[in-house]
DNA sequence: CAGGCGATGGGTAACGTTACCCATAATTCA
DNA sequence: TGAATTATGGGTAACGTTACCCATCGCCTG
């Protein structure tokens, strides 16, 4: 186990010469190949164990596979993507991987170089968090590499796919308030750089899951949006050019947690109060929605168990997989205290 | 700017025969070393414009540096760790450097595995955020790899140190929290798994830091500190411990915001009032603590700096710098709606 | 008992890049 | 003008690992 100062790596071939047996067979050792006895392999491990052996990724990956996996975020400000963060590290615990991040910034430009950077440094597999990138860039980046998009609705053959049913989502926060007799409800939803098809980005299916659920309640009149970012400051600029509207809105649906936290500060800020005079409902679920002072209804989508998939899908894929698999996972609406019947409504809260 | 589904990666030796020249040259370029006209300088980047050419970072490894930058968080929860991620790129925009990052987890054996994961895929430079390693083992890894540590105290003559002054960051809160004439006052510290030494630690420092201050001010009697985490759950079952306590403090102090979230929560739920029954304090200030509903006065520590600096530290190991650098933010306290005088304090706001 | 086969171990050429050195041409200087 | 120096380009051996192939040995089978 000793490790010097400067000292130059321990490599196979150390440990070779260390256990007298060829670097091959070290090799192999490591590898769990075919082709060693018992006895060698014992040797080999004592060896190892001995001077403190570790594979050199960088050389590895001339040859062979990395045991890296790289995950891209967006930026890593979001808790909800810490929850995928543990997913994916809890699939990967017991295995020789291990997971690397890197921050894809806000345009496809940042996202592309982040991307590159991933590739470039061999890892065996991705994890495409909310990619901005187009569907044959995904598919150009999946033809070198097993990648798996997370947050993304489009079918691909060359791909695996991770994604929450926002439509239902979007749909139970919608209809949540609608029942709480909200009729003037408006939506923040995310600006983008993205050149993907609006149809598979999931903040383009919740927007219109909730015209589509507007329209359908006769509610056609009263869509309002604001395009802005799914972020504090974006939640907080699209409130306030919402409030301003006149008559303005009883009801937010933000479209995630962190502009709907933003929305709660405009809120306030406006001498108006939550839920009695704007009822705010978000999309993520993150723990800080469940603090008494915040309260926030939003929409749980379980990222731990879509982290989870997704390192399971890219093993799978290691093992020899080459078919393509969608994997989706169920929403469901966790009712605060930010939501209340609309102002004026004798309305009884609807039982669950 | 071709490049095709499965096909092999473009190499230099393909910019080589494209551009005919030798694929030493094409390294001279890239590399921008010494000895290349501008006319074959002009002719290879030609090339691999038109080849869609990246250096191969993995190949790379095995010679010269990889221009990556290996950033160890604890987890990526904090969005405190998002603002030194922010600092840390926006310092390595215009480089060719990467930043990629590994999450440390919560123990030691953990931690080791991430940073050693690092080691072994040969970043040029490890920046570790409060890592809870003991000094030789941070040495260590200096030993092999320019360093920069991130939140820690000792001195070392090996690796840089980026810290905030936790001594004063503690004792203004603590400070503002006595001026307003608090006298229970408690405090949330972290339990930790670390072999450093306990005054190199931040929570340590900050938690002497607010002994010292107590006892300064004949509070010795008044000390009282819950040991859970700096994290909501930590900060919410340190509280509900806190609050059981008779006579109950009527502030409380906690470490981080993170915990002091949870600290909100749990006197909430308690039937109790913020600052009404109970004031709070944070640390790190993050935007979270700046939302009305929130309102949480907090230590500000600048975040963005600690990373930017971190990078500027490592980018001059680069160029050679070997002796040893430690950098200092000094934090301020930002006041908002969570402390108020204390109950039954005919106390008038200490202006500042 | 010869031929063959499975089990085991090793030799060696890559993988893509760079550091070091050498060769040649071009230029400067005395 | 000859010698020395500089500028420019290329050849080649690493870096640490693995995939592929071959050699040997003991044993089984017909």
């Amino acid at each position: 186990m000793a490790t010097g100062e400067g000292r130059r790596r321990v490599t196979i071939a150390d440990v070779a010469s260390h256990a007298k047996v060829s670097t091959t067979a070290v090799s192999k050792v490591i590898r769990n190949a075919y082709g060693v006895s018992p006895a060698m392999r014992e040797r080999v491990n004592a060896a190892i164990e001995e001077l403190g052996y570790r594979p050199h990724a960088a050389a590895r990956a001339m040859r062979g596979r990395t045991y890296t996996i790289g995950l891209m975020l967006p930026h890593i400000r979001n808790p909800f993507f810490a929850d995928i963060l543990d997913g994916l590290m809890d699939q990967l615990a017991g295995t020789d991987y291990q997971a690397i991040m890197i921050q894809g910034g806000a345009t496809r430009t940042t996202e592309r170089r982040a991307v590159d950077a991933l590739i470039d440094r061999q890892v065996d597999g991705i994890v495409m968090v909310a990619p901005l990138a187009a569907k044959t860039r995904l598919e150009e980046v999946a033809g070198q590499i097993p990648t798996v998009v997370l947050g993304r609705h489009e079918r691909s053959t060359v791909y695996d796919a991770v994604f929450d049913d926002d439509e239902t989502g979007a749909e139970l926060a919608v209809q949540h308030l609608i029942d709480l007799g909200h009729r003037r409800i408006a939506h923040i939803t995310h600006q983008d750089d993205s050149s993907a098809r609006p149809g598979d980005l999931l903040h383009k299916i919740r927007s219109e899951a909730y015209e589509r659920v507007m329209r359908e309640h006769g509610l056609a009149d009263e869509i309002a949006v604001a395009t802005t970012y799914y972020s504090e400051e974006g939640g907080y600029q699209g409130t306030l050019e919402l409030l301003n509207r006149s008559p303005r809105p009883t009801a937010i649906f933000a479209g995630a947690d962190q502009a709907a936290f933003g929305a709660l500060a405009a809120v306030h800020e406006s001498g108006l109060s939550v839920p009695g005079d704007v009822s705010i409902a978000g999309y993520d679920n993150t723990r800080l929605a469940a603090l008494p002072n915040i309260s926030l209804t939003s929409v749980d989508q379980n990222g731990a168990l879509m982290g989870k998939t997704s390192g399971r899908l890219l093993l799978e894929r290691f093992e020899g997989r080459t078919s393509a698999v969608r994997f989706s996972v169920t929403p469901r609406l966790v009712q605060r205290n930010s939501t209340a019947p609309a102002p004026g409504t004798a309305h009884d809260k609807p039982t669950t």
